[in-house]
DNA sequence: AAGTGGTCTAGACCACTTT
DNA sequence: AAGTGGTCTAGACCACTTC
């Protein structure tokens, strides 16, 4: 979509390509001499985006202003709007009419169902509870290496955790997770964390999740499975495998569900 | 979102809410007497759907240019061109530079795979061949009713088939329409149609799927159910209830679909 | 050449929040 | 009152398609 047109990006991030006369009309032209292009507000996206990759504005903080954006680039207040209007449809960013546009960020009430998606049949009320049964360092294999885009035998951490609603054992989850950039995560912090996991990633270790892919299956439990999630061998459980993707794209997680479906279900919109 | 501020539509639908002067800034203010208030391009863009809904344009047709809508309702191109934007993300409109705006209709390859989630664990070819095993109109069950937004005991159709890939069976399906809008519908017309069923609803009757809710489950596969799908009784079969939704949010379809996920899996993005 | 959607600007005013 | 995002306009030019 997007190569390369720029080269910095800090304090005044000048040379954009296709910057018409200030005044006159606009749009693009120029093409100086060959470079694929794209439009304006695609590399003012990426340039923040860049940002919030960075670090330099952290999950629920308040970014600089469209105007002060607008002159930072210098491009007129709509090209930065459309930017961030993109950033707010891909749920990078939140905007607050009379406040500003803050970083988006999982411990929020509206996040928490967007990577959860299993819901009660009846009611609405979750009181999850979360039992961690192991975590370890181990080294990759290869489905795993390949799907985090690490090489094979590369350190990764592992977590086995049972999570409960109403006191109900319904998921039982397997997740591997890069062990250079999770460094340090263990049992106790996992344990005492209260609220999502993605919000302690986020955090602590700098990793903000923006999407995941998915894919569903019917299985059979088998014996030990059955036994963590106390429901008889062979009952159908809802496989669920995600690999969860940071800024840039970067595969950071992945994650086996075994979720019970007898009074719960998984929640699609088709749209 | 939006509740009545206009009362006709066609030719010259002059009287939106804040018509600011025309040559002077713009925006909303005025508010005549009391009534809610929703942003022009919103009020355009229900007008634009009612187009849509009442059948002025049809799927793959052309729509009116955005000068020329511009001009109909008084306003500016920008103004109708962000109603469009939004009609365009929720994928009711498909625009093409240089062309135009299009109606959005099933018969696309894009479409396809917008409602049909199952996709093969290797390769990306699906070859997929439908058997209509029974087509039959009934009276609707409280259940069924309820969904659909009819009353109890109602006309419906409903229709049975087994959906194979490359000569396996995968996916048996159930499904129940409303009488009165799908009246007609035979078991020949279902089965001599080439291409997908909701590019016939679209076509046939005038019925276009913009949205879907589903609730997905890991089921068992009784005998009934095994025998049709050619696996062993008590396989772990995906359940899958959609309700589908056509133009004003309005439910026209439930349906029961029991995936083979052996060697295909239900895939999702969430973001 | 003419028409369509796509990008960009500049400026106005609105609604909302904080000072 | 000042600052923020949200709406609206008017006009320019671009890229793409068709005639």
């Amino acid at each position: 979509m997007f190569c390369g047109e720029i080269t910095h990006m800090s304090s005044v991030p000048s040379h954009l390509i296709n910057q018409g006369a200030p005044t006159s009309g606009a749009g693009a032209s120029v093409s100086v001499g060959s470079p694929t292009f794209s439009p304006l507000y695609q590399q003012i996206k990426a340039l923040i985006t860049q940002s919030l990759q960075s670090g330099e504005w952290k999950p629920g903080e308040l970014i600089p202003s469209e105007v002060e954006l607008a002159a930072r680039f210098k491009v007129s207040q709509g090209t930065v709007r459309k930017a961030i209007d993109e950033l707010s449809a891909e749920n990078l960013v939140v905007r607050r009419q009379g406040k500003g546009t803050f970083v988006a960020t999982h411990d929020e009430e509206r996040a928490h169902f967007r990577f959860l998606r299993l819901m009660p049949d009846v009611g609405d009320a979750h009181h999850p509870d979360n039992k961690v049964i192991e975590v370890k360092r181990l080294r990759a294999a290869a489905d795993v290496a390949r799907l985090l885009d690490i090489k094979s035998g590369d350190s990764v951490i592992f977590i086995k955790r049972v999570q409960s609603f109403d006191g109900v054992p319904t998921i039982l989850e397997e997740l591997w997770l890069p062990g250079h950039i999770f460094k340090g995560l263990t049992a106790e912090r996992l344990i005492e964390y209260k609220g999502p996991m993605y919000g302690l990633f986020e955090s602590e270790f700098g990793t903000h999740m923006i999407r995941a892919q998915e894919k569903l299956r019917a299985v059979s439990a088998d014996d030990v499975v059955a036994e963590l999630l106390v429901v008889a061998p062979h009952s159908p459980l809802l496989s669920v495998e995600r690999v969860s993707f940071t800024y840039g794209d970067r595969p950071v997680e992945v994650r086996r569900g075994l979720y019970v479906t007898d009074r719960h279900h998984y929640r699609n919109d088709v749209s």
